[in-house]
DNA sequence: GATTCTATCTCGCTG
DNA sequence: CAGCGAGGTAGAATC
């Protein structure tokens, strides 16, 4: 099953060349050195190299490649000690990612044509639009005023003000939010407390499906609030 | 180029039933629903089951698979309207998976062995060996007391006293930090100033390679104080 | 390019 | 199982 290794590299070569998607499954070593470093033993795993730049080593198991190299990389495939290498760089940071394969079961080249674009929904921005269309769903009263309002913390998603006038920040989460979310709204709140120099009074309001329980006692402790209220569809 | 559906079905299934790594390259539409839900159109993607049930459709862009399948999900083959169908469902969440094959060009079977283990250096623990090894390198008279010591408010990297006695929480990152890192320091100082019930001075020191400038407005405004440090290699 | 934040985040660990 | 935090997070939007 294995082949000769100078005429993999070709073919791979030629693949990249192409601009098409090329495939190598066999076994290999990798060694990976960039913003941290990591070596992998030999095993059997498959390489994936797309025509912009991209590198995916991908194992048996799991969702996440082993290793990898994000696009805008270059590829060049090499014969190193009579293996066929893998060599990829990026700059910014400077990475490298190499694989040395003792012996290649197949390659494969993809010409790949693909204009269709995903269309997600139940994101974050879903629920943005749920609450500016129907305010009262986080209280009666509610106005918001802006969306991405900037304070020295960042910015806030939904600014606006409730029915007493009091200014209102409203954070919101598309799944169940624990301690990190309640830190981010009350960052937000403080900023704007700070920043309004009159007595203003400025509540925070963490809008999401649900709360962790020491979620829910940081909120209480910061004097935040929390309305459940899911992403639509 | 293509190939008969039914044929095709049949060699995805066997790899499936074989415990193989199998790959199939062809234009399809894909449906995803779940804690969100997608459609994606027509376009030509390389799509990789794992053994252990793991789902990956690839573009020719991109790190990051544009549909997928976490591991431990369940993988079927099916003949839908003489088109090729891979369906893959998981619970907790409840989640489906939907590709539909209108051609393919290749089907491939690997079967895999690996049995190496990725090691990696350069990790936030690689940072947590370098301070309790070199406690000066965080001040002079810093002395590390107990790692991922427990608080109301979740588990503190380093707990220690400072050579005047007080009590150190260090919280460390191995990259340069943003506001995320002082909140979730500020939090853990909060909880222990809490938590101390006589007059005990709680000092909170972010460790990293660097900080934001907002980061550090951040730091300031709370008290919370920084030393640069990198991870080892 | 740097910063900030979302994500069907994934992953590992701990209770 | 849920919760919490790390990650070579990637990706997008904004400055």
């Amino acid at each position: 099953m294995d082949r000769d290794a100078s005429e993999t590299r070709n073919e791979v070569q030629a693949g990249l060349d192409a601009g098409e998607m090329v495939t190598v499954f066999g076994r290999c070593r990798v060694d990976y050195d960039g913003r941290a470093s990591s070596e992998l033993g030999p095993g059997d795993r498959l390489l994936v190299l797309k025509p912009d730049g991209t590198a995916l080593v991908h194992t048996d198991e799991g969702h996440q490649p082993v290793n990898w190299q994000p696009p805008g990389c270059d590829h060049e495939s090499r014969l190193t000690d009579g293996e066929l290498h893998i060599h990829s760089t990026r700059t910014t940071p400077e990475e490298t990612l190499d694989m040395y394969f003792a012996s290649v079961a197949a390659v494969n080249r993809y010409a790949v044509t693909d204009d269709s674009e995903l269309s997600v929904s139940g994101t974050e921005a879903d629920l943005r639009e749920r609450v500016l269309e129907s305010p009262s769903l986080v209280e009666s009263g509610f106005e918001p005023r802006a969306t991405e309002r900037g304070t020295a913390a960042g910015a806030v998603d939904i600014y606006g003000v409730d029915g007493d006038g009091n200014a209102v920040v409203v954070e919101l989460k598309r799944r169940r939010v624990g301690p990190d979310a309640v830190g981010q709204l009350d960052r937000y709140v403080t900023a704007l407390r700070r920043e309004s120099h009159d007595g203003t009074t400025v509540r925070g309001i963490l809008v999401a499906p649900s709360v962790t329980e020491q979620a829910s006692e940081l909120l209480a402790e910061q004097g935040l609030e929390f309305v459940a209220l899911e992403p639509p569809e």
